[in-house]
DNA sequence: GATCTTAACTTTGGATACAAAATCTGGTTC
DNA sequence: GAACCAGATTTTGTATCCAAAGTTAAGATC
């Protein structure tokens, strides 16, 4: 779309997201405005978008505050995630599967299954398998053949953990994050084959099992979000 | 929110949802904002929020189209409610029904077993019966505890029939459609005591059977919004 | 007659100005 | 000390202006 305005959207939700904005903090169209040195017409329609998305909650008469994220609210975001994911899941099998659909997920299986065959698990390929991740959760949900489906998701995904194929890495214990991804790795080809042969049913339980395995470790993330010193800046914040 | 941009949003919702603007109807700001005798500014505001509910489409450079809605459209909007819908009830059982729910949801089974015992539909009590109907519905999607749910099915919710509890009645055959709300409010008064007794699955079950009863309406439904000659108002506004 | 170029027009995004509504602050009164 | 009132300030909604980007159409050139 535009450039300030997306770029001041950009921003600002990726301050919130990696706690730069504290929850509570207040924020404002003149103080946005200034702040990123564009006129209130662009920022407005970011903030709009913003609260649309359900990062900032608008107090009429006095601005906008950031949304605390709760580990309770990353749960319920999942179990949206979850619900839709399922239902396009359902979807894709009962339409049967596209020819680039079978194309992505398969390219998505083959990659992730070079990474987890290597004896070790190596931190570079990580990314990779993300990346492999999100390319087999995207897939389903945007070539099912319902598009209302990633209509509604989308209006919940900016939400940590809701993105489609995010995951939380527990560094400290890489061999049992390894375990876990192969796990993961093994339900991608039961949805994967369960669609293929249009069974609706086994593809719709799967995809809502494997959506929900992400929730064990909304904790993690949360924490992640807010590791930094959250509570000075909130002071800081509320002594301006 | 504001008083001018609400009323355009509103207006030109209803128009398109009304058939008033045919899909493929070319919309731009300016001409709204003549038409409405409004600036710019609250146009803006108000087609960026119809483009964002999907009932009008963003052609760079060329303003927005209409955008036509189908019978699958229709259906595509009911799968994805009913999904939401069915992880509301399971939610609401997992966590318990609050006080105010119970009140809601029991008002609205009074009101509608009143309704349906009476010997001869009535048609006055028709607007009460959908009345009721909406009742349980907003009642279970909006308090079952995870206001996520709510936030992902407003973002589908202004498509014909993916309303809550929105009813298309086939006034040609009451007594059939007499039999059909009895069957609804069966279903309604299993999803209150499955609710109520914590059974999520059964829940979640029958109130996913629930909102797939809508679809043998979608045809209808379409049919109600483009009874008129949209194809005479096409062609005048293309001749403009 | 076809194609390329250019000029006018449309449409949108952004900046600024103004007014109304709401909130905050300070002082005054009881 | 508490409550209320009034002015100052903040915040927001709307109108208008300008510029940039894209679209359309007409005319020139081959």
């Amino acid at each position: 779309m535009s450039s300030s305005s997306q770029r001041v959207l950009a921003v600002v939700r990726r301050q919130i997201l990696n706690g730069e904005r504290v929850p509570g903090e207040k924020i404002t169209e003149v103080g946005i405005a200034a702040e990123m040195d564009v006129s209130r017409t662009p920022t407005r329609t970011a903030l709009a978008t913003l609260a649309a998305e359900g990062l900032i909650e608008k107090r009429s008469g006095r601005g906008f505050t950031v949304r605390s994220i709760s580990s309770s609210d990353v749960e319920k975001s999942i179990a949206v995630r979850a619900a839709l994911e399922a239902l396009a899941a359902r979807t894709m099998a009962e339409n049967g599967m596209p020819k680039s659909a079978e194309d992505a997920l398969l390219k998505s299986i083959a990659f992730t299954e070079r990474v987890l065959d290597a004896d070790e698990p190596d931190p570079d390929y990580m990314d990779g398998y993300q990346e492999a991740n999100i390319l087999f959760h995207e897939t389903i949900m945007y070539q099912c053949g319902n598009d209302l489906i990633a209509h509604a998701y989308e209006r919940i995904a900016m939400l940590p953990l809701a993105a489609l194929g995010s995951l939380a890495f527990d560094r400290t214990n890489p061999r049992r994050e390894l375990k876990r991804l192969t796990v993961g790795h093994s339900q991608h080809i039961i949805i994967f084959d369960a669609i293929k042969k249009r069974d609706a049913a086994r593809a719709e339980a799967m995809m809502r099992e494997h959506s929900h395995a992400t929730l064990n470790y909304a904790d993690l993330f949360v924490k992640r979000i807010y590791e930094t010193s959250s509570a000075d800046r909130l002071e800081a914040a509320a002594n301006e």
